[in-house]
DNA sequence: CGATTAACGAAACTGGAGTCCCATTATGGG
DNA sequence: CCCATAATGGGACTCCAGTTTCGTTAATCG
């Protein structure tokens, strides 16, 4: 007897258990791609995973788990980020590698469907805030490099102006039909970069005109 | 005989038939803020508009496609515009208008599930995208006259302008736990107007430095 | 290498989402 | 005002997503 509330897979971590994850991830980052968030069935993904329905099911119960695990997977593997020596040039170099990600039919798809089944659990939108703190974090020395330089004004959020260059691409991916282009992404990093230097970002500032 | 191919709700449009798809469509919009878009059903929906459930199945079918008709309607309610006299007293006014909407327990989750559904199908995704080129329409105006008082360059794409102000909202919306406060909505305002004013929404040519 | 038991997987099972049928209601045209 | 029939609504039915059961495989520890 003794608590035996240990979750399956956390016992034993190693061989088949992390192959079976493995597997049953990458099904599900290929058939949320194809399907999307909604049409979306657990016994799918274990048959493409090969691996049995029940196992599906007594690991993650819910399609929005499943993605929640995605999430924490995508959150581990980081791209690496290239510098430039000027901010503009940064923001546009990390503008580029946000809307190449979007545009790809497979990715954009992905993260259109993760942010979907986020809007949905708690647990799901933790891990999906996660991700992208990670994310925002990675880049955001390339601001402070910025400031240091004195491009920038000093007090500015380094974070907020990350994330003011993705904005917009995710919110057009959301919200319109038009093509995620490069033009699209130098926009954004051009509004972003403009802001910052005038001062938008200054944290608990409103900023002035 | 003859073509019977003709969509219920379409021959008799009036009565009854209106007065179900306004109860329907209140009643979705009730469970999609409450429950989300993923646990949803439509048999509860039809509870909710004492409605036979039947009547939702053959009207609208799925929940997208429900979705997509609730996106119609509220496409259809136009919010009233204000007008300050200043491009940064215009663009604040509308990030209050839909930072108060996102932050709104209610609405802010209806809107998420509205987005999460939009990613799931192409006719709703389209009736999304329709809705919100409405509002930019309706608030692009207050770009093109800051262009005419000068405080912003000609052949600046209006619209774009517009989608500045809200992208950072909904993207803090849908990928940060932080709150929704007035303070985003004017640095959001802010960094809008600022980039407009340096030029970098010139449309088809990517700015200079 | 052998024992222990965590984790997996096949198959049978079940509940409720979505469909079908037909009687009832009430719209819109004459 | 009345008729033809569009549209609704209750209830029976179906089918499959998700659960349960139990035998099999293999990870970890000694």
């Amino acid at each position: 007897m003794g608590a035996e509330g240990a979750d399956p897979g956390t016992v034993r971590p190693g061989g088949r258990t992390a192959r079976v994850r493995a597997s049953v991830l990458r099904a599900a980052g290929d058939a949320l791609a194809e399907h999307g968030f909604a049409h979306l069935d657990l016994a799918d993904i274990a048959r493409r995973a090969e691996v049995g329905k029940t196992t599906v099911y007594r690991r993650w119960g819910t399609v929005t788990s499943l993605v929640a695990d995605l999430l924490l997977d995508m959150a581990e593997q980081s791209l690496p980020r290239t510098e430039t020596g000027s901010l503009l040039g940064d923001l546009k170099a990390n503008a580029r590698l946000v809307q190449r990600t979007l545009a790809d039919p497979r990715q954009g798809a992905l993260f259109k469907a993760v942010i979907a089944a986020a809007t949905c659990e708690a647990r799901t939108a933790e891990a999906l805030h996660r991700f992208y703190d990670i994310r925002v974090k990675e880049w955001a020395p390339c601001v402070q490099q910025a400031i240091d330089r004195g491009e920038v004004p000093e007090g500015t959020d380094v974070h907020e102006v990350i994330r003011a260059v993705s904005a917009p691409l995710y919110y057009r991916l959301l919200t319109s039909s038009d093509r995620l282009d490069e033009a699209a992404a130098d926009q954004a990093a051009e509004a972003a970069a403009a802001a910052a230097r005038a001062g938008a970002y200054l944290r608990g500032d409103e900023g002035r005109a």
